[in-house]
DNA sequence: AAATAAATTTAGGCAAACCTAAAAAATTGT
DNA sequence: ACAATTTTTTAGGTTTGCCTAAATTTATTT
């Protein structure tokens, strides 16, 4: 598998993830940031390889083969930022760009190595399940605090945006990975939530409530 | 800096180590496993970057720019092989492979921190020395038992030849990496070696000698 | 020093992965 | 339903890194 197929396979991937339906060439081109007519011929090469189920203009989806080498992929790219949140102490909001370079290396010796030594964690620095060797995984019960309902509690596990100045505001309001939080309360005309952290009960505005994943802990 | 263009910069390194001269097309062609006419795409793109001294039909040398670029791969690979062996328990046998995947990674802050993860080490698995982030290193003082002059004393710091074979017999004899030896005797008549071990003296044919380093500690 | 051999370069092509522009199919609005 | 819009595909072109075959330069022989 060449670097460019794999990257196709975690797109699809990542795509049809959001909702189960075949997923659209544009939405692949605009991931890859590509054009749509290279979309159209990688997607048929990639047809040719049995790792994806295509029909002209009808979208596309991995077929078994292709989830399982999408997985092996975010195996490896969640199996390196452990490693490089753990092992060399970046912080987790640094890793991605470097543990999409590291995910390509190909070495079945080298990822179980890896494992091993980080003492064969499940879940990676942003709290998304790294998949086993065979392709399994428990789905995430990842959610957003705004898609929560009141009195939820759960484990502060990640951020959709990571710019600097958000950074800076969670910092300032002593919010940080791992935290629990317990939804108290929601403003229905602003959508503004009500929360109760580690060091007290504060008021996020509903932006922020978009930008925080938390892990519900009693579906686990 | 494209892999390949990068492979390119690191053989014609290691073959300007050889000796001091400019390198023939031909001795890159098959470094790399392509075909002459490549390597002169492949150099005069380089030397358009400024990367390598090339005059038609003169062979090509590193400008003081490829030297840098090559330490700097050099460095990565070498780094990388530490990791592989120290923290992952690979044998310094396994690592090249997937080393030379690892040293196309690119981040400035990777290397340094694994750098400092490994506790700065000076020297690779195979006792090869590393160099510096500035491209600065000391020239290892290896050499073969079969160039030595007698009453050498070295520690053994690499193979030649790594075939299950060799490997076997080393751990026969009771040879490892690390160990210290010191040439007692040599017979003129087949070069065959008498050598003082941990574990007692030993005699090893030419072909033995040729194939294992000693790094030599008095010269150090 | 000329003839032969070897090394190197040029010329012209190929596959991968991208592109733009135009054509075709599917979807949407009225 | 059918016209307009959007999505997707096709057609043809580019660049990178490789190839073969032929031409050129350098090196070796005698």
């Amino acid at each position: 598998m060449t670097l460019s197929e794999e990257d196709y396979i975690k797109a699809i991937y990542h795509l049809s993830q959001i909702d189960n339906k075949s997923v659209a060439t544009n939405a692949i081109a605009e991931q890859m940031k590509t054009k749509p007519s290279s979309v159209t011929d990688m997607v048929k090469k990639l047809s040719e390889k049995s790792l994806v189920n295509y029909k002209k203009y009808q979208g596309v989806s991995l077929s078994e083969k292709g989830r399982l080498v999408a997985l092996s992929i975010i195996r490896k790219h969640r199996l390196w930022e452990v490693f490089l949140v753990d092992k060399l102490n970046f912080s987790w909001d640094e890793v991605h760009e470097v543990a999409e370079q590291l995910e390509h290396i190909k070495s079945d010796a080298l990822i179980d190595k890896l494992d091993a030594h980080l003492g064969f964690p499940k879940v990676d620095p942003h709290g998304d399940p790294i998949p086993t060797k065979d392709g399994t995984f428990k789905k995430s019960i990842k959610k957003l605090i705004s898609e929560l309902p009141v009195l939820s509690e759960g484990v502060c596990v990640g951020v959709n945006d990571s710019s600097a100045s958000f950074l800076k505001f969670l910092d300032k309001n002593k919010i940080a990975l791992g935290d629990t939080f317990k939804i108290l309360d929601r403003e229905e005309f602003d959508g503004s939530v009500s929360i109760s952290t580690r060091s007290g009960t504060i008021r996020i505005s509903e932006q922020i409530a978009s930008n925080l994943y938390l892990e519900i802990s009693d579906t686990e």
